[in-house]
RNA sequence: GGCGCGUUCGUCUAGCGGCCUAGGACGCUGCCCUCUCAAGGCAGAGACCACGGGUUCAAAUCCCGUACGCGCCA
């Protein structure tokens, strides 16, 4: 029988919901849909010093704002839907606790009573001798020298024995069978002296209560994971699939941090980004089809992602581009949709409620090949309603000796010309450049500086009609 | 330091031994369109496939080593 695929995301809450994080949600999402399996949701929050009930609401909105789902995870604070919870690890205590004692029984975990300076020479000698970073000199001790340690107010760590000959294979569907010398891995805290359990222990414990069939995470647990496949087997546990995603990059070739910029998915939205742009985006960095397929329909993204195609070697961020694909977006739209996805932008500059002027539908309609992202939208349309301040360029071309003639002019033309339309519009003031001897070009670039403070826009005469006759005279009088 | 992973245009990538004088996309340059800016169309520059050795009739593709980058141990 086919198994069916289950996959996973497991952030730790101590922060926003970074791009890495997004990318790999999105994978896991991508694997799980693409298989008719399904996605969960998982908080890992046993670090209870960093771990925030904030970072945890920011994942939720992050994931959700994608237009991911999950099928089994936490609702909010207090709900969850699926059949393996709870997915807080800190409710979860109980069950690493079980496993714990279980392997303690066994004699495949031990108490450690090491203290941190102890432990710190051991690395240091286990560096020069070319060891594992523990020498496991805590797993032979007797009841007698455990009593003494306790006596003495030592708490201990339980260490999981590590098998000391042979070999782990990872066999990872990315980057294929990666081979580690288990005497080089030391053995594993997997209960910290707090009590609580470590990241990959409690991580293979509820991967295997939760039935997860393929682990897809990034590249920096790649190292760890032979320690896990251990685990796996001492619990009896049967083996998940691995696949580890490259990580990714900012400009300068080091891991993608706030010193490249904005990092967290909430900020790609507050700068007015899409969330089918960033997640198409997403996709293709580190993922390619083999004709590389740059833009793709949720349903199209489902239908061709694999894990095979994902890249092995780290991806750079690139803004730029993210933000071309965003325009691809935006100009696919209506004029109205685009008013409808700007509402948070329009509402922050003022321009909603609908101000007095031209239907903001029709200005939409009017510049929507020149939107790049959400926060556009009011920056090029705001002139049509409220003054504006002249660009330096525009304040050159409104400076040149004719200009003031050019105005008053066309001021005097436009005072009563009936219909105040695009097309008629264009007539008449091209004929007026034909009466006064100028080229068009010495008219209408004056006449967009005066009635829109800048240099580009609009296409002239249809924003003059959109203006409207008195807004437009006032406009001119104001810059003659 | 040890172990692991990686290295194709500036960037994302295609490529799984002959189709590669290396294809696409973003960006860049030029031209066309044009009232500006975009969008669109066309054209172009841009990669000695990190480097050095093998294997093979044939290698970006397979093997080994070196360098560099990244990750884990921390």
């Amino acid at each position: 029988m086919k198994e069916i695929v289950r996959t996973r995301f497991a952030p730790s809450p101590t922060g926003h919901l970074h791009i890495g994080g997004a990318r790999t949600t999105l994978y896991n999402w991508l694997f799980a849909r693409h298989h008719g399996g399904q996605f969960v949701l998982r908080i890992e929050d046993t670090d209870e010093v960093r771990s925030t009930t904030d970072s945890v609401s920011a994942i939720f909105d992050s994931i959700s704002w994608l237009g991911l789902d999950w099928d089994e995870g936490p609702l909010d604070m207090e709900h969850e839907k699926g059949p393996n919870g709870s997915y807080f690890q800190m409710k979860r205590l109980p069950l690493y606790q079980e496993q714990i004692q279980k392997l303690l029984q066994e004699g495949k975990a031990y108490p450690c009573y090491c203290t941190k300076e102890e432990l710190e020479v051991i690395r240091k000698d286990a560096q020069k001798e070319n060891r594992a970073s523990y020498d496991g000199r805590c797993r032979r001790l007797t009841d007698r020298q455990k009593k003494d340690y306790e006596a003495s107010g030592r708490k201990p760590a339980i260490r999981f024995e590590m098998p000391e000959e042979g070999e782990t294979v990872v066999n990872d569907i990315i980057r294929g069978p990666v081979s580690f010398t288990n005497r080089l891995l030391p053995d594993l805290v997997i209960q910290k002296t707090t009590g609580g359990p470590t990241y990959n222990f409690a991580c293979v414990v509820d991967d295997h209560a939760m039935s997860i069939s393929h682990v897809i995470r990034g590249d920096e647990h790649l190292s760890n994971t032979p320690a896990q496949i251990q685990i796996y087997k001492a619990l009896g546990f049967s083996l998940p699939q691995f696949a580890h995603l490259s990580m990714i990059m900012g400009p300068d070739g080091t891991k993608l941090s706030k010193r490249h910029g904005a990092t967290s998915v909430l900020e790609y939205k507050e700068q007015g980004f899409l969330p089918e742009a960033l997640r198409n985006y997403l996709a293709l960095l580190g993922w390619a089809t083999a004709e590389s397929k740059q833009l793709f329909t949720p349903k199209e993204l489902i239908q061709a992602f694999d894990l095979a195609g994902c890249q092995k070697n780290p991806a750079t961020f690139d803004q730029v581009k993210l933000s071309w694909m965003n325009g691809e977006y935006m100009r696919a739209f209506s004029p109205a949709d685009i008013i409808a996805r700007s509402e948070t932008f329009l509402k922050g500059a003022g321009l909603l409620p609908q101000l007095p002027g031209p239907s903001l539908e029709k200005l939409a309609a009017l510049e929507r090949e020149k939107f790049k992202l959400l926060k556009d939208v009011p920056d090029r349309i705001g002139f049509f309603y409220r003054d504006f301040e002249f660009t330096p360029e525009a304040e050159k071309v409104l400076a040149k000796p004719e200009v003031k003639d050019v105005l008053s002019g066309l001021a005097a033309l436009l005072e009563s010309f009936e219909p105040f339309e695009d097309k008629a519009l264009e007539g008449a003031i091209r004929q007026f450049c034909t009466q006064k001897g100028l080229k068009p070009g010495q008219v209408f670039h004056p006449l967009r500086a005066a009635v829109s403070g800048r240099t580009e826009g609009p296409t002239l005469f249809l924003m003059l009609e959109l203006m409207g006759r008195e807004l437009v005279l006032k406009r001119l009088r104001r810059a003659g």
